[in-house]
DNA sequence: ACTGTGACTCTAA
DNA sequence: TTTAGAGCCACAG
C-alpha cells in the first residue's frame, strides 16, 4: 500500500536536522509534488504529526508563519540557526541540503518512499 | 456523504 | 512593486 500524500511529508520533516530550515515548497517537490506546499502547511495541523519537528519548515523567503513565529523563532535559535535584519532564516546559510547536510543519525533507517 | 478549513508558492496582470 | 488566481490533501463536524 502506498504511503499518502501527509505520510510523505511527515517521512521529509522528521529527517530535517537540528540546526537546519525547509521550505515547504521544498518538501512538496521532495515528495514529487511540486506544486503541493500549501498542502504540505495544511498537513502540520494534524495531530498525526504534532511530534515532527515543524519549527524547521518555514516560507521560501526564510520568513515564518505569524500565528507561530515567536515560539519558531526561539526553538530555531536554540539550535544556532541566524536571523536577518526582518527576523527572516539567513536561507542561503541554514537551508537544508540532503546531499550536502545528510540526514539524522537516529532517523536514517526510517523507512522512506523515495 | 458533503462541506469547510488550514504553517504555501508560482505565474501573470 | 503589488495583487489575484490556481494548484488540488486530509481531517473534523
Amino acid at each position: 500500500m502506498e504511503k499518502t500524500f501527509n505520510e510523505k511529508v511527515y517521512d521529509v520533516v522528521a529527517r530535517i536536522p537540528s540546526g537546519r530550515v525547509a521550505t515547504f515548497g521544498q518538501i512538496a517537490q521532495m515528495i514529487g509534488r511540486p506544486r503541493c506546499a500549501r498542502f504540505v502547511g495544511y498537513a502540520s495541523n494534524n495531530k498525526a504529526s504534532w511530534h515532527l519537528p515543524w519549527h524547521r519548515v518555514v516560507f521560501k523567503d526564510g520568513s515564518l508563519c505569524c500565528g507561530f513565529a515567536a515560539e519558531q523563532y526561539r526553538a530555531l535559535r536554540a539550535e544556532g540557526v541566524k536571523f536577518d535584519k526582518e527576523k527572516k532564516v539567513v536561507m542561503s546559510d541554514f537551508q537544508w541540503n540532503p546531499e550536502r547536510d545528510g540526514v539524522p543519525m537516529d532517523i536514517r533507517d526510517f523507512p522512506l518512499v523515495f
